[in-house]
DNA sequence: CGAGATACTCATATGCATATGAGAAACTCG
DNA sequence: CGAGTTTCTCATATGCATATGAGTATCTCG
């Protein structure tokens, strides 16, 4: 699952990464072709400009840009500025948070589980998405730190 | 991200599933061992048990059991019952539904991505958490559907 | 059959994600 | 430098996931 708010701050990325936009989008521009309410879609945008992905401009012919080429910037980039995993520090079995040196059964399959979840997201980019392109590492290549057994 | 609801329902399916589990488990012994609150956890276990993956039985002796082998339940079939998602109609570019038969340049690649990130619960049981295994289907093979590009 | 134990149900409270409204700050251009 | 345009900020509203409380139904066992 992804937050409604995360899946606004991707469509605009998508939005403003187009090949045809040429100038900077207004938020209202925005906010109307994702179908956001206007302020919200504004604070997400200003959210974005924060992290550094792409950049804002008050005033006539103001608006936002990619401060990143597209082929740079990851889903999970994007998609991490507003879904931060709460990370339940109770293990999946018992009641109290893992011992790291001795961790229960399930730890190390759970955490394969939820990293494999992220892959997707890490190893594709708004170019990627753009060009309907899917990147092969994104469902068929797993990071060593996921290899459990 | 998982919804709190859906990470209690797994909890509990463990608990219940685990090989050292020999009797019905009650609400309250799942939700102290869990963390959840007691009634909630009676409503999120009532749940399950409506959609046939527990059994629940009242009275002393009373409790929820395993309705179906733990190596038949994948964890997304627990998530699924709580986490349901809402599938945006609107594409991810444009400001409409796709047109089936003309999708958008990012459609195939948005679903295939979407897809993947399915895959880690759809290819894991419960039985293989329970056994620390990662099935190595859940992080290396797509579907057919997911072959976009 | 009665008492106790347990699942079940519903009405309501709370907190956070989402949304709204209005005003302040900063820019462009004549 | 003034007027208009836009981002930025904050205060507050709303809706849904989460949580709580109390009561009802159904079982076991003596």
């Amino acid at each position: 699952m992804i937050s409604l708010t995360a899946d606004y701050a991707l469509r605009a990325m998508l939005l403003i990464a187009r090949p045809e936009t040429v100038r900077a989008l207004r938020a209202d521009e925005i906010a109307d072709a994702t179908g956001a309410p206007r302020n919200y879609m504004a604070k997400v945008l200003n959210a974005v400009a924060k992290a550094g992905l792409i950049t804002s401009a008050r005033g006539p012919t103001g608006g936002f840009t990619l401060a990143v080429p597209a082929r740079q910037i990851t889903l999970g980039r994007v998609i991490d500025l507003f879904d931060t995993v709460p990370l339940n520090s109770r293990c999946m079995l018992g009641n109290g948070p893992c011992d790291p040196s001795c961790p229960c059964r399930a730890h190390a399959a759970w955490q394969a589980v939820v990293g494999a979840r992220r892959l997707p997201f890490l190893n594709t980019t708004i170019a990627d998405l753009l060009e309907g392109r899917v990147a092969p590492h994104a469902i068929h290549n797993a990071p060593e730190s996921l290899n459990v057994a």
